[in-house]
DNA sequence: CTGAAAGCGCTTACAG
DNA sequence: CTGAAAGCGCTTACAG
């Protein structure tokens, strides 16, 4: 390996700042971890010297043997607007602590990439935010070797680690008792091929809603994969059928657009010949030719909620918390009255 | 501060290998550096030993003298898929390297936000990809301090990080040829309030092929600010004014989006009484009822260039290089022949 | 309240 | 080719 480029101009260490303020290493330490023993006097001196010298720590030192004050949160994909939200939600919540979220993508399926969680580790980051995938043998090892929190992941029993989520069976209860109070009957579900329990609890919310408003006969839930292509098949076998449809509930908004452009394709119109409501309720909900109505999981809310109790974990929490909000239907055009 | 409460299972060190194989600290170090000067022989007892452990390198301590193996890239946000088109490249471009990309999402408006850029140096990042804000100055300062590659920023005369860009003015240049191509005149473009010289150089390329094409009358170029707010604004201005554009080219496809959604709602119908065209061709332009025009940038080999760019970088050379690679108009019904 | 010293897990000259 | 030793910039018991 050839030598690295980087010329570095000498970092201020904790050394020079004690030094300059004329005192140990180890109270500089003291000062800069807010520990307790250390007189009023010597942390002003201190902190005046930091200031003075534009010292900076070095987080791989601090790493070394104490905390980095950094979080990782690892996200499915950054299609989704929705990440966005949570991220909004994190940022805040990380506004007036020490702690800074670094972002890592993990592009797999039910699980989360491995490389990435253990290079997480590798990195020393104090702790963990997961949104997406369930998979508990995994999340349990994880939590074993470092503070975790999911966002997205159903597992109320579980004591190692925190979650956070949105009623996710209360959503699919929602959709459908608004797209019923609405006139429509015929309603399906296009939901995801997966093992994700906030899926599950999306499609039983369905199930029994429809059970509840006599509606059972037209229980159908179709499951696609997150490409467009095998989207835009479950969607076009849906709207072909015999029995079509007269609304779909979609498992995330990005998918009901999808199936709102194959119906539109198809020449049907929305809401006319078809209802659709998504969930997540995106910014792209809003707009006039989407018109999407959606069932709103306060993303903010879940990302702000997650690292609290991350923090809280870190700190030496032992016992488990799982937060729960609960969400509703913004109603749009898309699912609007039929007799209106 | 409370003790954290993390257990840690004694990770495998380098020293535990070494005693493993029955080697020195400093030839383990070795052969996890794939330095020179180290036998087969050797090289295999030490790999064998550290399959057997498990051993994993610990990033911060290689941090403390060394290298991370960690780039950090900046987003300005996460709300355009068209960054995801970017991180495609990204992991494609690292997958048979060792290194590993860490996300940050700097919200700020012209510059990048110095806590985050100071918190990945602090980390010991080994590189830094930024994209979004050009701050010629700022981003001096940072090349001073790390090995920087920038994407959308064009500064062809710098020499101290590399850059990389699809051509703007000829971005610029081709919408405009596209939409009078197919009849239309009047064309207005919705641009964004910034310093970037991304968006100086399309609108310096609308703003010259109007002229070529002797349409230099029509000339009108509208700034606002990334809010769905200025956007709604600046477009119901744009088309409620008396010499209503017959089309509007947006400096992002989020924009463009946003424009027809307005124009929806005026009662204007796409393309008979508008055309719009878009920029970056990310995956909403695909569907049926917004059938966005837009200007495909390559976000994918963006990224993927980077990377490789940046990873030369930190090896040593001190030359820089400006990537730039052409665009083209991806066309789609919202800027359909008037004629046709 | 304050500080000297050991040590975190690596890499890097430097001898051999 | 191989290894002993110093050191990267911090934190952490432990004395004083």
């Amino acid at each position: 390996m050839e030598k690295p480029a980087v010329q570095k101009p000498s970092r201020v260490t904790i050394r020079e700042v004690a030094i300059d303020a004329g005192v140990s290493v180890a109270a500089v330490s003291k000062v800069l971890r807010d520990a307790y023993g250390v007189s009023e006097s010597m942390r002003l001196k201190v902190r005046k010297s930091m200031a003075k010298l534009g010292y900076r720590p070095h987080t791989a030192a601090r790493g070394m043997r104490g905390q980095t004050f950094t979080l990782g949160m690892i996200l499915p994909d950054l299609r989704n607007p929705f990440f966005s939200d949570i991220l909004a939600g994190v940022n805040s919540a990380l506004e007036r602590t020490q702690y800074q979220v670094l972002l890592g993508v993990s592009q797999s399926g039910t699980t989360f990439d491995d490389a990435l969680v253990d290079s997480m580790i590798d990195r020393q980051m104090d702790g963990l935010i997961l949104i997406g995938p369930t998979d508990q043998q995994q999340l349990l090892d994880i939590a074993k070797r470092k503070p975790l929190a999911t966002i997205g992941n159903h597992a109320p029993g579980v004591s190692s680690y925190d979650t956070v989520n949105n009623d996710d069976y209360e959503g699919g209860t929602l959709a459908v008792r608004h797209l019923s109070s609405n006139g429509y009957r015929n309603i399906a579900m296009l939901s995801l091929i997966t093992e994700s329990t906030i899926i599950t609890q999306r499609e039983l919310g369905y199930r029994r809603e429809m059970m509840e408003q006599e509606l059972g006969s037209y229980i159908n839930v179709v499951r696609a994969r997150q490409t467009m292509r095998e989207v835009q098949i479950a969607a076009k076998k849906l709207l072909e059928a015999p029995d079509r449809p007269e609304a779909i509930f979609c498992w995330t908004d990005f998918i009901a657009l999808e199936v709102i452009s194959v119906a539109t394709e198809m020449g049907l119109s929305i809401p006319r010949d078809l209802a659709v409501v998504g969930y997540d309720n995106t910014m792209y909900c809003d707009f006039a030719q989407n018109s999407l109505t959606s069932v709103d999981q306060s993303g903010e809310l879940l990302g702000l909620q997650s690292v609290r109790l991350l923090i809280e974990r870190i700190k030496g929490r032992t016992e488990s918390e799982h937060f729960v909000v609960t969400p509703r239907v913004v109603a749009r055009n898309s699912s609007a009255d039929r007799l209106g």
